[in-house]
DNA sequence: ATGAGTGCAAATGCTTTGCATCCTG
DNA sequence: CAGGATGCAAAGCATTTGCACTCAT
């Protein structure tokens, strides 16, 4: 991930190397404010600027996107970051938040080739298809009610 | 419309009837501030809260739903709502943030009755699902060059 | 009349930005 | 050693909330 960089001609500061590596090997789709609460005890300067600036870079390298999914609740949504380039679903959990990756051959509906497809009477081409499945994961189908629901983010 | 709240008990208060009256003969999808700068003109001492408090109202009688599609360029993204409460999918142009209904037979991939799929590694109980295609709409496809794109909400 | 709804303003939370300083390439 | 990157704090936005007042039922 960090050659994608260099290669786009990013530089590789401290920061962002701790950035990458972490981000990497995270499939819990961070927040910002979830990859900067663990970066900050190694650098303690850290700021938020320079996390959203990194996963800006990557995303810019092809090497990361963003998932917008909304709040569970009254709480305001934060953006998502996704290291996963393979093309995939997502599941979304109502209660806990969790979000998963999912194969795109994992479901009867695959997205394959509407990525070329133009929308009969509207005249759009489109460039990229996203879907998301909400509904409940099996820990919170099987705990007995619902839990008070941290601030997403959960099994970290 | 106006009957939907009723009937969940939701009193019907002038801004609420002129909300809903605008709103469900939109199919722009407009956000919580296009429909109050619409409405000042009438009501000049309407708040976001009530137009707010509106949709939520709308949203639990079943009657409008949220989208949070993300924003264009470096702005906050805003929600969108849609009165439409057929299944459908979305397409949004990449250049001025259109945003039109796909019924969910006009393309190759239908999400029919992934609904009930419960993904098979994941344990997942799936309740509803949502695709968004990301592209080109028409208009600015013939249009020559990348106009400065203003805030979104385009042909209002 | 009674409590849901309204309006206002302040608060909240995520994200961006300006600018001086730092440090990678 | 030049310009991209960082850190800090303040600004921006969309959205929510508290509270006193109003009005639909």
């Amino acid at each position: 991930m960090c050659e994608g960089l260099r290669a786009r001609g990013f530089r590789l500061t401290p920061q962002r190397l701790a950035i990458v590596h972490l981000f990497s090997r995270d499939g819990s789709h961070p927040t910002a404010h979830d990859l900067f609460a663990r970066l900050r005890p190694a650098f303690p300067t850290m700021s938020f600027a320079t996390v959203y600036n990194t996963l800006d870079a990557l995303a810019q390298a092809g090497l990361s996107s963003s998932l917008r999914l909304g709040a569970l609740s009254g709480l305001a949504a934060a953006t998502r970051f996704d290291p996963n380039t393979e093309p995939h679903h997502h599941a979304v959990c109502d209660r806990c938040g969790v979000v998963v990756d999912l194969p795109v051959d994992s479901l009867a509906a695959p997205q394959v080739d509407a990525r070329k497809v133009r929308t009969q009477s509207q005249g759009f081409r489109v460039r990229t298809v996203e879907t998301i499945y909400r509904g409940t994961c099996a820990g919170c189908r099987s705990r007995p009610s619902l839990p008070p629901l941290p601030n997403v983010t959960p099994e970290a």
